[in-house]
Parts: structure tokens; C-alpha cells; sequence
DNA sequence: GACTTTAGTTTCAGCAGGATACTAATTGAC
DNA sequence: GTCAATTAGTATCCTGCTGAAACTAAAGTC
């Protein structure tokens, strides 16, 4: 089924790059490598796939192997080819976009790996480049894929919910269009529960809608709402 | 500047795929070549780029060399790694959409090339699923990149420019929108001549606004706009 | 000169987004 | 117990954009 063009198995002349990105304490956090003693701290991580391997599923075993928990989202990013400036020093490589939920973030890190703010993770040349494209990918996926909903537990409050879409665009949003637009498109619906935090009026549940009652293909552009 | 590992010229271990889209005859076609005996009649261009050569150049060159043209436009669209169905056996391929205009289009093509229409291009498997992503991809850029100017001469009639963008979308624009939409955008700005073609009242001709005069990113989202 | 065709504009109704202000329900201070 | 503060959630209004339709303008055709 993986022929591999029969001349064994070829050495990888590609490697995977990771953007990881997980909420912590109210911020965005990307994971990231401390770097062997190059110009710059820290470094996206990255790997060699073995073999003839998808390259999906590489990028889900690197981001399993580095942060020790499964990607809710992860999408492709771009693939470069420029390899001068890649610390593997392959001739092309592919870069993926993922998010693990806040739970999950505090799970079993690789000894080399860390989460930092993504305002202060510092990259620097190419690996930069790459973490303001993987921002703006995320922003543009959020409408049609499920992102933030897989960042949250089951059952969430619409602010709880309001506030993910906040992080992960990095602007605030307009209260009474968000709760519209998510009517809209039928996007959650209401639980029998209450929760009450703190201070305040306490918040309905609400979970996300089963694919069935979810208006077809509309989409929600939260990226285009604003404050 | 291109170390590449230092293990001489790398055997190339991924190749670039091409879905290269022309305008001809008031349809979008599309440029295939004829497959040796497999199972589809056409599959799309690709190459093993040679040694370590950037992606983009990689991709530029096959379609100059296939087309006989340089696309007006052209921007990568993802990476395959599955590589049991590529007849290049590779373990990557990397997509590449692309666009020529009319006039060159009608230049000299590589004797294995043609151009099909993209409704009865009748790829399978993961070549039309390339295609129909690249499609794709190419009505989201639209109201970014402009690859309709591209493919215009460098004056035209607003009638001309909305055809453009229909065959583009692959379906009707709303005119009197059409017109407000590149108005508030200051995308086109008009010249003095006017062109008077069979009979109907005479169009004045536009060109692309220099960057200066158009309204700083805010992208015209044709790909909104309804009938 | 009347009709057709294409270009280009105007007017209008409907709707969606944002601002604002409102009601509702809870906690904590006194 | 009452009142302020805080958060949830809703209602109202206004503005601006979209699409439909009808209109004017300028050419060719019969």
C-alpha cells in the first residue's frame, strides 16, 4: 500500500513544523522548544517523519509527543521550501497549526518544551513568519470549524464561549451580535442548567448543537464582527 | 546560501503539482496533461524539482515550461503526503494554484499539454479533489490578491471586470453592488476613453487604482456578494 | 423614428451590525 | 434587610449595506 518508489526507506527530506496553541490564564500560550544555543531562545518544534508516514498524522504524533495531549483542532499551514534557514536543514518543510484545550496544556510536557504567551514568545526570522501565519489561518478557520467549541468543555456559558472566540481573534467582540449571529445559526443551544460564579447573575449552559439542527453551511463570520 | 545538509544534490523526495486556470472562450479551463495508460485520460502537471530549489520558482518554472506563459498569479495550496496515489511516487507533493491570462494562453504549449474546460476536466481521485480545492482557494483570494486585473489588459470596462470575476466565482454578480463595492474600495479609477463594441451604449474604460489611491485593506468580499 | 441592446444610475425596502440602555439575578457591604 | 456592585441577558434605535427594480443614456438595427 506505501511503495515509497522501492528504494527503501528514503531519508526524510522534509520535516514538520508545529504551531501549537493552547488558552492558559485568560492568553493564547504556544508551545515551544528551548533551542540548542542558536540566535534566538526558542524554536516552534519540529521532526523528521519516519518513513513513508501521513503527514497529518506526523504532525499529530509530534504535537502528542511534545505537549502529551491530542490536538482538539490541527490544520495544515503551508509547506516552505527554502532550506537555509530550517535547523533541520531540510529542503522543505510543512508547517501545522493545532490547539489543545486548557486542561490538556497542563499535561505531561516533553523535558525541552514550554508554553509561553504568544505576545512574548519572542521567535524570531522564519519561525516568526510563520506564527503570525498560523494566527491568522486560526482567525479564518474559526466560522467553519469548531475551534473554540473544542477548547471548551461540554457544556459552557455563552460569555465563557464569547471570551474563547476573544482569545483566539485577539479583539473583543460585540455582545448582543455575537449572542444573534450564534442564534443565527443555531450554532448552541440551551441546557436546564445554571451556573452560577462569583458575583452576578448566574449564566445558563448551553452545549453545542448536534450537526443535524446546525443551519447548513451558513458559517458565522465572527472574524469580520466587531466590538 | 543552500547548504542543503551538505549531502550533495538531495535525490528530490517530493514534487509540485500544478493546477494552472485560464480564461478562453468565456470559460475557465484548466491545464492537464495526457496520462501514459492509467485509469483517468488527463492528470494535472507536475515535476521533481531539481536539487534545492525554492518551491515557488519550482512551480513557476513547470508552468512556463507546460504553458509557455507566466502566470498572472500563483500561490501554493497544500501539501499531500500520502504518496500511494501520485504518479510521481514521491512521499510529498505539493500543490500550486495558479492563473495565465487569454493571450497567453494561446501561446505555445509543451506537446503533452491541452487546455480543458474545468467542468469537463474529468480528473479522479485526488487530482480533482486538488482542483476543487484550488477553487476553492482561488475565490477566497479574490477579494485580496488581485487576480482578476490580472488577467485583464491594463484598461477595461467594468463589464469586462465583473465577467471576469463571474467566471472566477462561477456565478452572477449583482451589478449595481458590483459597481458600489469597487467604488468604496477605490479598486478601479476610470480614463477618458470609452469603447464602443457591437451595439448598446459605449463603455467607459477603467484601470487598476495605483496602491496609493485604494482603500488601504480592506479587500472587497466578492465572494459575498450575491446574485 | 421605433425597437433592441448594453451601460450606468437611482430609488426603495429589508436586514444586519453596533450603540445604548434597559431588566434580571445574584453576592457582598453596611 | 437594604442597597450597591457585578454579571447575564434582552430590547430598542439608528445607520449603512445589499439586492430588486425601475429608470436614464447612448449606441446599433429595422
Amino acid at each position: 500500500m506505501t511503495p515509497a518508489a522501492g528504494r527503501g526507506t528514503p531519508r526524510a527530506a522534509y520535516s514538520v513544523d508545529l504551531v501549537l496553541l493552547a488558552p492558559r490564564d485568560g492568553a493564547l500560550h504556544l508551545l515551544v522548544e528551548r533551542a540548542g544555543g542558536a540566535r534566538s531562545a526558542f524554536q516552534l518544534p519540529w521532526a523528521l517523519p519516519k518513513g513513508v508516514e501521513s503527514l497529518t498524522l506526523a504532525a499529530r504524533s509530534l504535537a502528542r509527543r511534545r505537549a502529551g495531549a491530542e490536538p482538539g483542532w490541527m490544520e495544515q499551514l503551508h509547506a516552505f521550501g527554502d532550506p537555509s534557514r530550517h535547523p533541520g536543514q531540510t529542503a522543505v518543510s510543512i508547517a501545522y497549526v493545532g490547539v489543545v484545550n486548557a486542561p490538556a496544556a497542563r499535561g505531561r510536557l516533553a523535558a525541552s518544551a514550554g508554553w509561553v504567551p504568544v505576545a512574548s514568545a519572542g521567535l524570531t526570522g522564519r519561525h516568526a513568519t510563520i506564527l503570525s501565519a498560523a494566527l491568522e489561518a486560526l482567525r479564518h478557520r474559526l466560522d467553519v470549524a469548531p475551534i473554540a467549541f473544542k477548547l471548551l468543555p461540554a457544556t459552557f456559558t455563552l460569555s465563557e464561549l464569547q471570551g474563547m472566540y476573544e482569545l483566539l481573534l485577539g479583539w473583543p467582540l460585540h455582545k448582543a451580535s455575537f449572542r444573534r449571529s450564534l442564534q443565527a445559526a443555531y450554532l448552541v443551544e440551551p441546557t436546564d442548567e445554571w451556573r452560577s460564579e462569583g458575583r452576578g447573575r448566574p449564566a445558563q449552559l448551553y452545549r453545542y448543537s448536534p450537526r443535524k439542527r446546525r443551519r447548513a453551511r451558513r458559517g458565522v463570520r465572527f472574524d469580520v464582527l466587531g466590538q
